[in-house]
DNA sequence: GTGGTCCAATGGTCCAACCAATTTCCGCAC
DNA sequence: GTGCGGAAATTGGTTGGACCATTGGACCAC
C-alpha cells in the first residue's frame, strides 16, 4: 500500500490581477460606490495600484464578463451591480440555445425552481409580503384585461416578487438569467402573440395559496402554470412545423 | 433609388476581441478539439489572426472567466469545456457567499434541481444508462468502504451520471457550478471530515428507483438525500458556534 | 533510476505609444 | 445671454515589443 498524498494540497501562489480586483473591491467599499457610478480611470488605477494598465484591463475584463461592470469607450467604466468582498461567481454557458429543445430544457429548470420558490414563499411570506404580491397580481390582471393579454412585463414582476419573498436571491438570479435568454427568442415576432394566455388564471391561484400559507398548494399551482406554458410552447412549435432555428 | 449597402462593410473595426473569439470557435470546431486538449499559443494566435497578443489575451481572459479554458503559465492554454457558435452566457454572482446562510441557499437550489433531475432520469433512462449509473454507484460504495467515507470524488461522479441521463445538460451545468463553490469551503480543513456520511445509503435507494423507472420514488429519495446534507450542515454549524466566516 | 542543470516554450507583466469614441469646453454667430 | 459647432481633453481599445516566471523536456553525472 502506498502513502496517502492527499494531505499535500497545492501551494497557494498569488495572482496579480486577483490582487487588483481585491483592491478594487476595497475601493468601491470605501468610496461607497453605487451601481451606475463611475470607477476610476484605467490609467489612474494602474498608477495608484503600481501595476501596468494591461493588468488593470485584464482584471476589469473579468469583471465585465461577470456583468459587474460596464465599459464605455471615451466615457469610462461604470459599476453595474453591487460588489462586496465575499462574492461567489458562477458563470454558466449554455450550449446551443437557438432551438426548440433548448427552450424546453430551460423550462424544465424553471419548473423545478418555480415550484420550490412558490413553496418557500408560502412558508416564509410575512403579511407585508403577501400584500406586496397581491399588489403585483392586481397590476398584472389589470394590464392583462386592458391590453388583451399583453402583460408580459407585469407578469414578470409578479413572479419576481415571489422569488424575492422566498428569501433566497438565487431563485431570482437564475430564473432572471434564463428569462433574459427567453426573450431573445420571442421578441422576434413569430406569430405567438397570445403566448401565455392559458397560464393567466394560475397566477391568482398561486397567490391564494401563498396568502393561505399553503406551501404544497403553491407548489402544485406553480407546476400547473409551467405545464400550461410548456403546452403553449409545444403547440406553437407544432404549428410552425418545428423549425430548427427560431 | 439608392444602392443596397448591406453587402459591404461588416468590417473588422468593431469588437476586435469578439472577432477573435469567433475565430477561435471556428478553429476549435475545425480541429475538433476536445476538452483537455491544448489551444494554439497566444503568440501563434496573435500572428495568425493579425491582431496584437494583448487582444488575444483579452479574449482568452473572457473565456477563462466563463470557465471555457484554463491557462497554465509555462505550459499552455487548455480547453476545459466544449464550445460551439451559439452559446449563451449567464453570469451569476451571489453576494455574501462565505457564510452559512449562503451555503443553505445553494442547497435550496440544489434540492429543487436534484429532485427534478432524479425524476426525469427515472423516466428517461435506457437500460445502458441504468447500467452506467449502477457502475458509478458500485465504484462509489467501494471507495466509501475502503477509504472510510472519503468518497467525495466518486460521489460526485454518481450524481453527474444522473444529471446526464436526465437528458438536460442544464442540470449538470448549474449544479456543477455550485459544486465548485461548495468545494472552496470544504477544501479548507475544518474538522468536518465525515461530512456526507449520513447521505450514503440514499445513493443506492435513488438508483433502485431509477432502475425501477419509479419517477416519484426517485424524487422522494433525492429529497431525503439533500435533507441529510442540510442536517449535517446545520449540525456542523451549530458545533462550530456558527462562525460568520468558514 | 535519481537528482541536477540547462534550455526552449509559454503564459504573465510591463511600457510607451497610437487609435477611436465620448465628453468637455471655448469661442463665435445670433 | 443663448445656441451651436468644432477643437481639445478624456477615456477605453489596440498595438508592438520587451522582459520575467514557470513549466517541461533533454541531457548528464552519479
Amino acid at each position: 500500500m502506498s502513502l496517502d498524498y492527499n494531505s499535500l494540497p497545492p501551494v497557494h501562489t498569488i495572482a496579480r490581477d486577483d490582487a487588483v480586483l481585491k483592491a478594487l473591491v476595497g475601493f468601491v467599499g470605501a468610496a461607497d460606490l453605487q451601481p451606475g457610478q463611475k470607477l476610476p480611470t484605467e490609467r489612474i488605477l494602474a498608477d495608484r495600484l503600481k501595476v501596468s494598465r494591461n493588468t488593470v484591463r485584464e482584471a476589469l475584463t473579468r469583471w465585465e464578463g461577470l456583468g459587474l461592470v460596464e465599459r464605455r469607450q471615451g466615457s469610462g467604466t461604470y459599476l453595474k451591480a453591487a460588489v462586496s468582498a465575499d462574492m461567489l461567481h458562477m458563470p454558466l454557458t449554455l450550449a446551443g440555445g437557438h432551438d426548440f429543445a433548448s427552450l424546453m430544457q430551460t423550462l424544465e429548470i424553471r419548473r423545478a425552481l418555480e415550484a420550490e420558490a412558490a413553496s418557500l414563499c408560502a412558508e416564509r411570506a410575512s403579511p407585508a409580503d403577501v400584500a406586496e404580491i397581491e399588489r403585483k397580481l392586481d397590476v398584472m390582471e389589470q394590464a392583462f384585461r386592458t391590453r388583451d393579454g399583453m402583460s408580459a412585463e407585469e407578469d414578470w414582476e409578479f413572479h419576481q416578487a415571489i422569488y424575492r419573498v422566498s428569501g433566497n436571491p438565487l431563485f431570482e438570479q437564475i430564473i432572471a438569467a434564463m428569462h433574459e435568454l427567453f426573450h431573445r427568442f420571442w421578441e422576434h415576432p413569430l406569430g405567438v402573440r397570445d403566448f401565455g394566455h392559458a397560464s393567466f388564471p394560475y397566477h391568482r391561484t398561486i397567490y391564494e395559496c401563498i396568502a393561505a400559507r399553503d406551501s404544497k398548494g403553491a407548489r402544485a399551482e406553480a407546476l400547473k402554470l409551467i405545464a400550461t406554458v410548456e403546452d403553449d410552447l409545444k403547440r406553437g412549435a407544432a404549428k410552425l412545423k418545428l423549425p430548427g432555428q427560431i
